[in-house]
This record gives C-alpha cells, sequence and structure tokens, in this order.
DNA sequence: GTCTATAGCAGGATAGAC
DNA sequence: GTCTATCCTGCTATAGAC
C-alpha cells in the first residue's frame, strides 16, 4: 500500500545522513527515528533490526558509480585519433575525480571501512558494487583503446589500476582523514594525473603529441 | 618507580591489539583489561579513561612511517648514474610497499579513519605523522635527485604523491575493503610501478632507459 | 595502586494498545 | 502498521577496602 512506503523512505535518507555522518555504532534507532518523525517501533517493523537497515543502505547507494559508468561511452566514444586521446581522457580524468571527491562517496567509504570487521560481507560487497564496477569498466574501454592503436596496453586491468591511482591518489587518501584539500585545484590534479600516465601509455610510434610533460601553475 | 611501569606497557599492548581488530565503540574497557590481566580500574588509573588510552596509542604507533624513512637515505644516497634510478627506485617502490601492507599499517589506517567524526583531531595528527612524514622525505629525496639532474622533477611533492599513488594506489585500496589480494605478487607490483613512474619522470637527455613515450620541453 | 563491587545510564529490541 | 511505554543487557566510570 501507499502509506507504507513513506516512512520506509522516509526512514532510508533519516538514516543514511545519520550513520554517514556519525558512522554506525554512534547512531542510535532513536535517533533514525527523530529524523523520521516517527517512533523507534517503526523502524524494526519496516527493517527489521538497526543491522538489516544498514545492509540495505550500503548496497543502495551506488548511484555514483553507476552514473560515471554509464557515462564512459559518451567520453570515450568518440576518439578517432591519439591526439584525441589527451582531450578524452583529461575529460574522464576530471569527471571521475570531481564524481568520487564531490558527493557523499568519501563519507561512505569510511563508513564501509569501519565496519568491515564487524561486516566483512557488506564491505567486499561494497567493494564489488562500486569502486571494482569503475575499474573493471575503465580496463574494458582501455582495452578496446589498446586495441585499436590509440594506447599502449599489456594488461588493461593494470592501466585502469594505475590511471584511478594516479587520479584519484592523493585526494581521496587526504579525504579519507578528512584533511582539507590541497591548494591545487581538482581539474589541476587530473590533468597532471593524464599526462603521467599518457607518458607511459601513450604509442610511441606517433611522437607528435605536443604538449611538454609538465604543467604550469 | 617500577612497579607502575609493567601494567601500563601489557596495558597498553592490549588495548592496541584490541582496538585494531575490533574498532574503538566494539572495544570494552573490560576486554582490555583481560587482556593485560588487571582489572578495569588499573586501566582507568594508568590513562584516565578511555579515550586517554587511545589517543596515546594511535600517536604512539609510527615505527613503520618512522623506520621507512629512516632507510632512506641508505636507499637513495648511492645514486651516481641514470641507470642507477631505476634500480634504487625499485627497491624503494618494494620496500614501500612491503612495509605498508605487511605490518599493522592497514588495520591501524581503519582504525584512525573509522574515528575520524569522533576524533578529528587525531586523524589529522596521525596522518602528519605518518603518511604525510613519508611523503615529505619522499618528496626531499626526489627533489635532490632532480637537483643532480637525475630525476626530471618540477613539484617534488606531487612527483612523491605520483610514486605513492602508483606503489601503493591499489593494494592499500584493496586492503581497506579487506580484499584478497590480487594474483599479482607485491614486488612485481613495485616494479610496474616504478616503470610508468619513471616513464614520466626520467630525464629525456639519456633515451637508454628502455622506452620513454615522453620528449623534453 | 590494585582489587571487588556497583552506580548510572544509554541503547537495541519488544509488548500491547489503537 | 504506528504509537507509548518498558525491558534488559552491557558499558563507562567511580567508590571504597586493602
Amino acid at each position: 500500500p501507499r502509506s507504507t512506503l513513506f516512512p520506509y523512505t522516509t526512514l532510508f535518507r533519516s538514516a543514511t545522513e545519520l550513520f554517514l555522518r556519525q558512522g554506525y555504532q554512534a547512531t542510535t534507532t532513536e535517533q533514525i527515528a527523530a529524523g523520521a518523525a516517527v517512533s523507534k517501533q517503526t523502524v524494526y517493523h519496516q527493517f527489521g533490526d538497526k543491522e538489516g537497515l544498514f545492509r540495505e543502505i550500503i548496497l543502495g547507494i551506488t548511484a555514483t558509480a553507476e552514473n560515471f559508468v554509464a557515462g564512459l561511452p559518451q567520453i570515450l566514444g568518440e576518439i578517432e585519433t591519439v591526439e584525441d586521446v589527451q582531450t578524452a581522457l583529461r575529460a574522464l580524468a576530471r569527471r571521475y575525480l570531481a564524481s568520487v571527491v564531490n558527493s557523499r562517496v568519501p563519507a561512505l567509504r569510511r563508513l564501509v571501512i569501519s565496519e568491515v570487521s564487524r561486516f566483512p560481507d557488506l564491505a567486499a560487497a561494497y567493494y564489488e558494487k562500486a569502486p571494482a564496477r569503475v575499474l573493471g569498466a575503465l580496463a574494458e574501454h582501455f582495452s578496446r583503446l589498446g586495441r585499436r592503436g590509440l594506447l599502449r596496453v599489456d594488461d588493461p586491468t593494470i592501466a585502469a589500476d594505475d590511471f584511478a591511482a594516479l587520479v584519484l591518489g592523493r585526494p581521496v587518501e587526504r579525504g579519507m582523514f578528512n584533511i582539507a584539500p590541497a591548494g591545487l585545484d581538482l581539474n589541476q590534479l587530473a590533468d597532471h594525473a593524464v599526462e603521467v600516465f599518457l607518458a607511459a601509455y601513450l604509442p610511441p610510434t606517433r611522437p607528435s603529441a605536443s604538449r611538454t610533460a609538465r604543467k604550469q601553475p
């Protein structure tokens, strides 16, 4: 019925907010109920118990990863020449970095990581559904670019790992400890990551790639 | 006096073990006391309260970072030619990766990250004392290599970030979610990271080192 | 300065009315 | 199927003897 759907989504939102901000243990069912303006009993009716609610939330929030993967073909589909590769990868890196940093992803990562010992299966499921999903999609596209001779790719999985590490590395690391972002702006970081990546993965046959290996402040 | 020192270190060990395995909240003062074979009251006598004990532990465990930094001069001090750079960086990367993965560092990182919202200052202090300390030391050495013409380094801080991201990226990411390590062995990963790093950071004047897809500015 | 015992309370989960 | 009221466990921290 319709009336039962409303407290469900309201509670879902309330719990998500609180879990992300305070963590699993520090969030009480009473806080969750209050945030949804219902009673505790309703929480237990809708989700069984606190753990069930938590599991539904963690596995339900993968929109960021899905959106990113869905947008990949549009960004990487129009590459025709080696020159396009740099342009496309910059757009990709900028989008990748922005989607991971400017979202609830850092808090979500902290939340999942902090409950690894209590819910190891959840952590694994989340990893497969979000970070690994993106890495797999990246590898697939890199592999395609490699077959077309636009990128020098031996192992597309490793190439995707390198790309992700270079693009996300520093900001995500600092985000995990909640350190204020450094001076460099995100787009500069993304462009630099692409530069380093292409130094290793651009095919050597076409030395026409014009730009220098460094960027200016 | 001597007799007061003993329960202190025993408790410290017990608490460290439990915090790393279970997290802050899930670890009770009673477990800590039991692990040290003393009573709860002794815990409070020695450390004031649970939070004080936790803080002492987090700020006290930086041995891994200190050891690594202390070992840097020995690894990077004997570079004389560009050819040596690859050898030295491989040794460095292998050591770096091994020290971070084969230790309590992953659990410690999870522990600190999971308490970011409760103890934001502690997270910042840990970050400065361990990961940032290592990055700073790396940057310093890279800068020196750059001045000697052995590495093409504009911004040593960025170079250190790239190096760390390439070397640690995938294993640390997976370690955070407690995912079983992939097939590749750690030394292979480290060597590959050095390869990618050098493709971007090796000076172009001596094209003798394998392949370089970059040109000089 | 370490023990036993306990205060005090918070929080997950349930009972039963409506 | 949502509410109010309550149970009960388990935890931090303290009291007081020795």
